[in-house]
DNA sequence: CCTGCTATGTACGATACCGCACATACGTGC
DNA sequence: GCACGTATGTGCGGTATCGTACATAGCAGG
């Protein structure tokens, strides 16, 4: 088992972990159609409305999906890192993103055509269980930031998606300007500046011209709403077959 | 009464959209699986973390998923009706919900057992692709909230709830208590009584001791948010091919 | 009729966040 | 070192909403 695992990373090693968890064969007729891409943070992957081209396994790199509403307002509806895939619509049959999609972290990741994807979609196929499973994940997450962005301070916001932020990039440093993260939750920019400025004063993390540092992850959980516990459970979810889940 | 029933289950008029998509045979096939249920109003079809034992198909019954945070307040974070199925987990591979599912509208509904539901769904039937599309239209929907409580008043919000509601529940009255429009937006009740006060001298609704009536649909549609017209093409868009969708 | 429960209207101080403006700090390129 | 663009800190009046409390109104039952 291990030495297999092995033998296939040494070939090339699978970072992303819907990939990851295809079986071996499987995994060796998808990879044929898989094409590595660096992004770089604040790279636009998807605009809101436009046709998808290619769906993408994120690796190193995360992304986030946003809403824009009418007066330009914006709010991150979801991220997505290595536990998943960009463009979850394709394979829910729709040819265009609903929301714009934006590198928060750079990095890599695998991408595919989007017509290569519809191809491997057999139905039964592996590479559906794991789509639909992460959709099932993706579904519970956004409803939780409905709850959130509803009735969690800026403050618990904050916390929790630093410590979002930091599981995805597997680092307890990153970079990204307040005005982004602003951004995210859908506040003042300044309004951060007050937030993250409390959190430093209470020696949680250090900030400094867009380089974030985590100092104390158990105290930015005790800041943060229940909301990170929530999330962070439906992606561990997604690892290892809970029995709340169809083995299929 | 019974044999009217059994007599109009078999010669057709089926009222749940997805239902009345399946191709006439599969029809025929899932139906035996089916079972009408009265709804009423309060009653609630499924609570947070529970096992599914049914998925319901609404036909005239509207029903409401609920997020609940921990110090107890709510939020609606999608709402179903004739349009869709409740229950949506089950196809996504979990056995449990992770939110409340609660009556809204008094009505019925047909419900199948989630073991049946599961052995309906062979992979590439024309069940798993209406089902997969209303996943995305959900999906979209549930995005769209979280932007909206984010950055709309809790004037527009109503009024696009109470637009929603009139949509589903087609008909220009219906009943409901302030007290559970709080609920569902997340507010306090008497922010909705503040908020109603003012579409009632606007003479856009009325509202007498939980009966509304909505008075002037263009008006209220002008105090919306343009959540409304958003959630609105969602809905519109399961009901026919639109070129954005894999016809698939 | 009175009683009691539910639903609604209203008020008021507290607060979180907004919109905006401005000053300051950092970092890069010259 | 200096200049400039970007990032951050801070302040202040304005407003939406909160939390709470209380009064009234409609409705059902005895």
């Amino acid at each position: 088992m291990k030495s297999k695992r092995k033998a296939l990373r040494t070939a090339a090693p699978i970072k992303n972990d819907i990939l990851h968890a295809l079986l071996n064969s499987e995994y060796k007729h998808v990879h044929r159609k898989l094409e590595q891409v660096d992004l770089k943070r604040g790279e636009i992957i998807y605009q809101a409305n436009q046709r998808i081209k290619h769906v993408y396994f994120p690796e190193t790199a995360v992304v986030a999906m946003i809403d824009t509403v009418e007066d330009g307002s914006t709010v991150e509806v979801g991220i997505i890192g290595h536990e998943g895939m960009v463009g979850i619509n394709v394979f829910l049959g729709c040819l265009v993103t609903p929301d714009k999609a934006i590198v928060q972290i750079s990095g890599t990741a695998m991408r595919m055509k989007t017509s290569d994807l519809r191809k491997e979609l057999r139905f039964g196929s592996p590479l559906q269980r794991l789509l639909l499973r992460y959709t099932q994940a993706l579904l519970a997450i956004i409803s939780q930031s409905v709850a959130c962005s509803q009735h969690h301070t800026v403050g618990q916001r904050l916390a929790r998606w630093l410590l979002t932020m930091h599981d995805h990039a597997e680092s307890n440093q990153f970079e990204i300007p307040q005005e982004s993260i602003a951004a995210m939750l859908g506040v003042r920019r300044s309004g951060i500046s007050v937030a993250a400025g409390k959190l430093q004063v209470a020696r949680l993390i250090t900030y400094r011209r867009a380089r974030i540092r985590i100092l104390d992850e158990a105290g930015l959980k005790k800041k943060s709403c229940e909301c990170y516990r929530y999330i962070r459970m439906q992606f561990d979810g997604l690892l290892h077959d809970v029995p709340r889940f169809l083995s299929g």
